[in-house]
DNA sequence: TGGATTTGTGACAGTCACTGTCTTGAGCAA
DNA sequence: TTGCTCAAGACAGTGACTGTCACAAATCCA
């Protein structure tokens, strides 16, 4: 599972992602073709549609889609999922996770702007903007079903307040990003959930400033 | 403004609309192309894209969209958002809007399939229910504006909130779709929306049986 | 180490949604 | 009726995406 091939794929697809992403700022996200990004990354145009099924999957590379059922349990607590998303923004803050390898680009807060220059896509091209939504929206009908097996709230409310989770979160974000990143996402989504804050009788009684 | 190129249009589009979604149901959405939709309500394809600009846009017809600024501050009181979707609802449900000419199809409580049948097609196609929830995001970026204007919450909540709003009632349809649609959706959305109530101190002081 | 097997890769052809542009004809106002 | 306007249709082109197939490289096993 941790073989030549993985290693491979894992390269291939940051290398397609990155070159993709020059492209897209020189030139605009439509006036790229998957054609010339293959031909960047030296690959086959097939290889990209293998890797990232969209022209807009390249930029928003569902994280959410990956995290396997066990994995999501264990970040989620359904009595408080609104200091889950905290917990997991935070640690997705400090986490490089681009580290894209030996160029040592700024190493501040969250100076690196590999990890983010994609977010700015979400936001400018609609059509990356749809396909946004259509991850949060598959994430979540993986998180409502945790969320009703609490029992504190009937199905119907447990969708609706996933999706107000969810999608909230995606609102914050925005927020964060026409503000100009200064600020860290987290102080957006708690600022943005505190009126949310009523629906899960919070355990850590945190009453906010 | 009233005139006969106004009701061809309007006729053009019903019956491109249901054409195509006759075809759908018979071969499935993605088996049907605009040429054969257009063939089939006896216009050009060209007339096709005019009107509803994407395959999925025949579908969803994005009737947030067309709804003016005015007519949107009419409908909405920011202080009661949720009792101003609940109206809105109520409304939508009593009022046909199909009312396909004088096919006469039933006319019980939401018996005429017409109007509804489209709904099936947000929840079982995913390319359509993409379109919806780019759709709902659309709104919730026309509606944050007005919420924000009472300033009881800051821009970050505003649109957090309305975003909630916006797809909680995202989430309520789908649980009326899935339940079989037997119950009016206005009892979903008042059931799912239950737990957000205590965002906005209702003027209207009903507590819920 | 060497052969069999699995699995990812590239090449290719095809489909179809969608975008422009241009011409023509039908509504509309004077 | 006579121009004016605007929308419908025809047409050609682009590029995203799909399916298939042959091949080669990685993995597995003896």
């Amino acid at each position: 599972m941790n073989g030549l091939r993985e290693r491979r794929r894992i390269k291939a697809m940051r290398s397609i992602q990155e070159r993709a992403l020059d492209l897209f700022d020189e030139r605009g996200f439509a006036a790229v073709t998957i054609e010339e990004i293959a031909a960047a990354a030296e690959v086959s145009p097939s290889s990209v549609y293998r890797y990232f099924g969209t022209k807009e999957g390249i930029v928003v590379a569902d994280e959410f889609d990956r995290m396997s059922p066990e994995a999501l349990k264990d970040v989620l607590d359904p009595g408080d999922p609104i200091g889950s998303l905290l917990q997991a923004v935070l640690a997705y803050e400090s986490a490089p996770e681009g580290a894209a390898g030996s160029d040592g680009d700024g190493e501040g807060p969250h100076a690196a702007k590999s990890p983010w220059r994609r977010v700015r896509y979400f936001f400018t091209e609609p059509s990356v903007r749809t396909a946004v939504c259509a991850t949060l929206d598959r994430a979540s009908r993986r998180i409502a079903p945790l969320i009703a097996a609490t029992g504190e709230l009937t199905e119907t409310q447990a969708r609706v307040t996933t999706n107000a989770l969810v999608f909230g979160y995606f609102a914050a974000l925005e927020q964060w990003y026409l503000d100009g990143g200064d600020r860290p996402i987290a102080a957006y989504v708690e600022e943005g959930m505190r009126p949310l804050r009523g629906i899960w009788p919070a355990p850590g009684h945190g009453h906010p400033a």
